[in-house]
DNA sequence: ATGCTTTTTAAACAATTGTTTAAAATAAGT
DNA sequence: ACTTATTTTAAACAATTGTTTAAAAAGCAT
């Protein structure tokens, strides 16, 4: 009864419920919507969404599990290529800009997610593991022995990147409050900030090989 | 009978509700918390918070305010200075890392606050004016045409300076999940990026003057 | 003290919340 | 066709929500 084992039917219903709690969640966050207005944008029951997922809790745990999965297998596939880490570093940052561009709520839907779930259980995804596979940390250990980046902890260089993608897409709303600045300059603005974040971080991170425009 | 005239008694009891509320706010969001919570906090009755205040909503709003306030004073006291704009910069990046050590809940609240409300009005106390005000925007102005400054837009300098600012203190919680850190460990990665970003950040928009450590 | 206003409370309000129960509808197996 | 298991629904659940009402308590002038 308790549904668990295989299912015969086809998983439509149980992906559309995720979906649509994938959007809702998003834009209004955890405890700023209902189980009934999920259900409602499904056009199905209130009952069915326990049915399925146990319980809002639950349902939401999924939903943020996906999305900062999403953020770190963006990141993996960057630092999988084999490319300088230069070429790595233009590739990531304009990745995603071109990611959040398309999903500018994820930044904000993560911490403000992050915040409200009282125990940090969340890395049982392994995302630095993930990330270790890559072999990105060895790349840049041999590159700042080397003399070829600066000598700079890989957390600081982390947050260096997530500061100056994520921030300026989850800001839309007080920068355009504040310079009282329409959706279409806002835009233009963040095309010009993605240029600049690029040269900003290379000159900064390889400050020797930088003769770029 | 409904308080709008002046007030004989002491102000202690609004002020405590507000001190409350802005606590809970911070920490739990709009609707991730209830008016009861908030006047248990303070000690006194649900309904004092409705005399005091009209409703939850136009509670919220006044601290949303309050805070968007201080983080634009924060920048305006700096801005004010009769300093080079080197000095501006490091100033106001130090000012605005202690100001975040000491409430490093404000940025996401201000954010998901912003995005929870619907009317986006939240420019009636002119924070584009304050800033002109300051003449910061000349100042740069004028060293962009000496050469001495980079040319970029001021609201991608503005954009910079949240950015590098705001996001390592927000971003908190997912740096530890990822990497695995304690609060310890992540105080120390905050200072050093202190640092870090004063140096990247004058290197970047002041190419020529830069021989800083 | 006596009146009056301001502050505070207890209780109730109607609406909404997440979740459960039991029964119906649908699909699948035989 | 009949039985069983899965999917879906309507209805109810108890708890909590923001807000209001009416009365009590406290302050303050006279």
């Amino acid at each position: 009864m308790q549904r668990d084992k295989k299912m015969k039917k086809d998983l439509s219903t149980e992906q559309k419920i995720k979906d649509a709690a994938r959007k809702v969640f998003m834009t209004k966050g955890f405890s700023g919507c209902t189980t009934r207005e999920i259900a409602k944008s499904v056009g199905i029951n209130v009952a069915l969404l326990n049915y399925y997922f146990r319980s809002k809790g639950k349902l939401f745990e999924l939903i943020l599990e996906a999305a900062l999965s999403d953020f770190i297998e963006a990141m993996v596939e960057v630092f999988s290529m084999d490319l300088s880490l230069e070429d790595k570093t233009r590739m990531l940052i304009d990745k995603e800009f071109e990611f959040l561009r398309k999903h500018p709520e994820l930044p904000l839907f993560i911490h403000a997610g992050l915040n409200q779930e009282s125990d940090n259980n969340f890395d049982q995804s392994n995302f630095l593991g993930r990330l270790h596979q890559t072999g990105i940390f060895e790349q840049c250990e041999k590159a700042q022995e080397e003399g070829k980046m600066r000598k700079v902890n890989m957390i600081n260089v982390t947050l260096l990147f997530m500061s100056n993608c994520h921030f300026p897409i989850m800001s839309k709303k007080l920068i355009c409050g504040i310079y009282q600045m329409s959706d279409g300059e806002h835009d233009e603005r963040l095309n010009e900030h993605q240029e600049i974040v690029k040269e900003m971080l290379i000159n900064y991170l390889f400050p020797n090989t930088s003769k770029n425009a």
